[in-house]
DNA sequence: TTGAAAGCGATACCAC
DNA sequence: GTGGTATCGCTTTCAA
């Protein structure tokens, strides 16, 4: 086949440039990549000018082929439109972008999953973060992927797979122990999304054992803003001694607010709330949610230098209680 | 160089599909993509069995050399974290997923745009859907790349993009006509993040004089919940005479209403709001936020279909009042 | 310091 | 209905 030149529609290749500078394509390829081999710096010149010229860009895919890197790592979230995973993935492209990786986002639940880790990995992704649980039987199969995978902020049970996330548990601890010793609560209920016992419904459990107190006001919804407001009524219902609640999540708890303020509930007054996470969201519910705060931009990017060659492995990050007004502390309105 | 067979550390290739089935490369080809050639029954069946066999899961990157295409397409965001982005990036995501497209989430400022672009084009994304405001010197420049380029949710000024975005002009009038029709208000701020005189304000600014009023009233803040928040002070301030406000954001009605009530007004009894977006933000504020909602699920997979061959250019939403409590109305609490 | 050439894995045209 | 094979754009070894 004749071979075309550079023009309408089609983008310069890496020969495009060679022919422009005079020189052959594997000096273009030196002077692209900064080696493996020096180039004169008259030679390089040439090169740039031509490239410049050409408005020559690598094609990746091309170089994907022959590296088998894609400079791309997959993002696995159940939501991206909730207030937690998007404040996540931001934290991860951010990473990922520093080191010049670009970020492959998808948006899968449970039994999706295979599929989708197929297809990323398909794309050849270097690395893949998951923030959605992986269910047992993927697991399995993982040995047989060669894709690297870490699990992001979720619980961590005996498996094999690289994984960061908050103290969950010790979080969970904060919050009751806040709600507990500064403000007395002694009847504090749970409103979580995960299954029973998960990681902060025992640190929620075991807080309130250790204060001598009863951990048997338990509201199960989803992980949702909605969750959380149609907990309300089902939670003043079911609980009536309850005084204060703890959240398992920001969402929720911001949603268990309005739900408690349509029924005509105060917050704090009537029902003290602490939430987890420390999202955005909990700065500007009425009042602001007390939280417990989790290092999301130190955990993504850890998550990205893991896949980077890492060896981090398993990794739990302290969190910390951000002390805001729905707690019943009064706090300057700054 | 000797060919190794399929083992750990190495995907298995087209090639030992082929091997194992006991036929040529080119018929694994033909079952994969179902074409172009027909493939006889017993054969598609032994090499399906090889492929499950082997875990082959075809390179993308390889295909993509050949075919031009990748199954990728770039979505460009200012900030993910930001409820309206996020909910876009879902819309997006799902629509792609739909057509077996995967996304690629780019965050950037328009400063950073270029590179980014740059990037995406590189990794040979099918097509770049952004909803970040462009620079004017890379439109001048889009006419030299070869990526498919849709504006989605931005101003549509006289260029030669593609654009598909809600209709910010009669969503703003919507608004404000509520606010003054059915509300009585004659002193309607607005608060914005926004140009001067960007679509939406005009909006604003010509529903009043139609209605006869004073378009005066005006704060600008970042497009953010803190802008809206940190913009309470000032709206009351320095338009102590305003008793409603059209929030050209969810994100800022949200920070607003947060910050009115730390400054001890109340909402809608002091001060009225209606937002725009119709994110999933303002059905949790106190109290829910009315609000102009736009059709993100069918912009965003229009968006899609654009890139994917469609040729819709420019299109214009209709929005949607949504009514809640913050304008005043009194809505059951479902 | 530069160039020729061998692939990377997959597609699809052209014979058989 | 199947099987060679040229080719996509790039990296990198080996010679020059």
């Amino acid at each position: 086949m004749v071979r075309r030149t550079a023009g309408v529609g089609r983008d310069a290749t890496r020969d495009d440039v060679a022919r422009l500078a005079g020189v052959s394509s594997a000096v273009v390829s030196y002077v692209v990549n900064d080696g493996p081999r020096p180039v004169a710096a008259a030679t390089r010149a040439r090169v740039l000018d031509a490239i410049d010229k050409l408005g020559y860009r690598p094609n990746t895919a091309a170089r994907s082929l022959i590296t088998g890197k894609s400079d791309l790592i997959g993002l696995i979230v159940p939501d991206v439109e909730n207030q937690y995973f998007a404040t996540l993935a931001k934290a991860v492209e951010k990473s990922a972008a520093k080191r010049g990786l670009r970020l492959v986002l998808g948006q899968a639940q449970p039994d999706q999953l295979p599929d989708l880790v197929e297809s990323l990995a398909g794309h050849q992704v270097d690395g893949i973060i998951t923030a959605t649980p992986l269910p047992p039987d993927l697991l399995v199969r993982t040995g047989r992927l060669t894709v690297p995978l870490v699990k992001l902020s979720l619980d961590q049970p005996m498996d094999a797979v690289p994984s960061l996330s908050p103290d969950f548990y010790g979080g969970a601890q904060q919050a009751v122990r806040h709600l507990a010793e500064v403000h007395g609560h002694r009847r504090i209920a749970l409103l979580t999304g995960g299954e029973p016992m998960d990681v902060r419904e025992r640190g929620w459990h075991d807080a309130l054992l250790l204060l001598g107190l009863v951990p048997d006001c338990r509201v199960q919804t989803s992980w949702t803003t909605a969750g959380g407001r149609d907990a309300a009524l089902p939670l003043v219902e079911r609980f009536p001694e309850a005084t204060a609640v703890f959240a398992a999540s920001d969402q929720q708890a911001a949603g268990l607010i309005a739900g408690l303020h349509a029924l005509g509930r105060r917050v704090p007054d009537d029902i003290a709330i602490v939430g987890f996470d420390g999202a955005l969201v909990g700065e500007f519910t009425v009042p602001p949610l007390t939280t417990v705060g989790v290092p999301f931009q130190q955990m993504s990017s850890d998550a990205v230098d893991q896949l980077d060659g890492g060896t981090i492995d398993k990794r739990i990050y302290p969190t910390e209680l951000i002390v805001r007004e729905s707690c019943g502390c009064r706090v300057g309105t700054e």
